[in-house]
RNA sequence: GGAGAGGUGGCCGAGCGGUUUAAGGCGCACGCUUGGAAAGCGUGUGUAGGCUUAACCCCUACCGAGGGUUCGAAUCCCUCCCUCUCCGCCA
């Protein structure tokens, strides 16, 4: 959530920038509006309030002397002011919610260093690495849904007979492939992260906390009988979890990866570059993130996208970083680079890492701050996200790129170690 | 799931309808004292919002959360959440 002043005291320059995000102008207008409304009320509830604590603390005190007589008038003249107060508070109730929830769906201001544009076409491409065009062009390569049938360790028709589109099922060695991938990025990011093992299911207030509420409502999983929501990403319970809390300097920056499940509903998105294991409903990801103070976020963001890309690099899959442009950077953040694996059996680039400056954005909504020093007042932290690696693609490209004319697969030589000294996939 | 106990400031802990403006203590900060320190004494010590916007003062809200009763609620009533103890169930 933006600071609300900004609409107030920046107001030209707040627009500007939301305008960038696509932000409609009558819809900035509106929330602006909406603050000043509450500012109106207020001043006004709290007046009334006033009033009516001044003359409740006189009846007691005109009690405690014995003076009933007047004691018994004043308190005859509070219910007026009361009827007041309730028509008063009703209003301002209605206003302060309309402000709420208007704010509750503004995006985050884009950072003016994002390249201008309304869509992906927009993205700059800062490098490719890796990637070379010739190794690709004229070539057939086979899609990872191919191979893995092929070798009997990915069985899609079983996944969807017990769940339905949109899930995989993994066997054999393309499971302990995925399980190989998982140990590999937890232990290369060991060093500067804190493993946390978070619960998968979270109260709304956390799915609110990182902007996933209330806008994007149809995209994750609820469950019926409890008032929980299966986590969309690992950012959720990380992110959330000095929720409340006030840190202090000396604690930053807070550096977490978090090895979870996560479940997206992909509403809308049925059908489209879904096969194999591109778009899952449930997928399995080591998710990094980063709360730190506001100096800090430069330099973290550095790191995180080094972070990132070292996985890619070790595994020797080609692939490329996005800066996106001020219209696609996603609701929460300001700044986005994309890491794109190339998938030669799609002849696509593929999304595995989206890494994000959230400024103040998501730890407002969940009340996460620090303090510099006793004498100063509580700030908000700054938040930082991006996978470490999203297994199901990082597998597609695995899978992809190590294919042999034999039929084989060939594990890169850095997840050997983690596959039990394996150094292929072969039918069985 | 059943029975019971509880949730009060950074921490401990009193208050169970009205000078509570939340006692007292610990911690912390500053000052006095001292050759220096400890002890002692004194002062201060939350968050958010409003007004001012340089600060103070003042006002409002906050005693797990949300409702209710009342002129007045930390205190009484209802619902929910969480923690602890015992029982039951269970990987």
């Amino acid at each position: 959530m933006l600071d609300q002043n900004l609409f107030i005291n920046d107001y030209e320059e707040t627009k500007r920038r939301l305008i960038r995000k696509k932000v409609a102008v009558d819809q900035i207008e509106e929330i602006r509006q909406a603050i000043l409304d509450r500012k109106a009320f207020i001043g006004e509830v709290d007046g009334l309030r006033a009033e009516i604590n001044e003359k409740s603390k006189q009846v007691g005190i005109l009690f405690q002397q014995g003076k009933k007589n007047e004691a018994e008038e004043i308190k005859l003249s509070v219910p007026k002011l009361k009827e007041v107060l309730a028509v008063k508070e009703e209003e301002f109730k209605k206003v302060d919610e309309k402000r709420m929830q208007l704010l509750l769906r503004v995006p985050n201001l884009p950072d003016d260093n994002c390249p201008d544009g309304f869509s992906e076409n927009c993205n700059m491409v800062l490098r490719v690495e890796g990637y070379e065009k010739s190794d690709y062009e004229g070539k057939k390569f086979k899609p990872h849904w191919e191979i893995g049938q092929d070798l009997g360790i990915f069985d899609p028709e079983r996944a969807a007979k017990l769940s339905g589109a949109m899930f995989a099922l993994l066997k054999g060695d393309g499971a302990r492939l995925h399980r190989a991938l998982i140990q590999f990025a937890l232990s290369i990011n060991s060093e500067r992260n804190e493993e946390i093992l978070p619960p998968h299911f979270v109260r709304p207030d956390m799915m609110m906390g990182t902007g996933t509420l209330p806008k994007f409502e149809e995209d994750a999983y609820r469950f019926r009988d409890d008032d929980l929501w299966a986590i969309p990403t690992g950012e959720v319970p990380l992110t959330n979890m000095h929720a409340g809390e006030i840190l202090s300097i000396e604690d930053l920056p807070k550096r977490y990866m978090a090895y979870t499940v996560c479940f997206r509903r992909e509403a809308g998105s049925a059908g489209k570059d879904t096969r194999g294991m591109q778009r899952l409903h449930e997928f399995h990801k080591v998710e990094l993130v980063r709360l730190c103070s506001p100096e800090m976020v430069k330099g973290e963001f550095e790191l995180l996208v080094s972070d990132a890309e070292r996985p890619l690099k070790m595994l020797g899959l080609p692939y490329r970083v996005l800066d996106l442009c001020g219209g696609d950077v996603t609701f929460s953040s300001t700044r986005v680079h994309d890491l794109e694996v190339y998938s030669p059996g799609t002849e696509s680039w593929l999304e595995v890492s989206s890494i994000g400056i959230f400024s103040d954005f998501q730890t407002r909504r969940g009340n996460s701050r620090f303090r510099r020093s006793d004498k100063d007042k509580p700030e908000f932290l700054h938040s930082l996200n991006g996978s470490g690696l999203a297994a199901p693609r990082v597998w597609a490209a695995i899978v992809e790129h190590g294919y042999q004319p034999d039929g084989s697969v060939r594990i890169p030589e850095v997840l050997v170690p983690f596959m039990g000294g394996q150094t292929e996939i072969r039918s069985p």
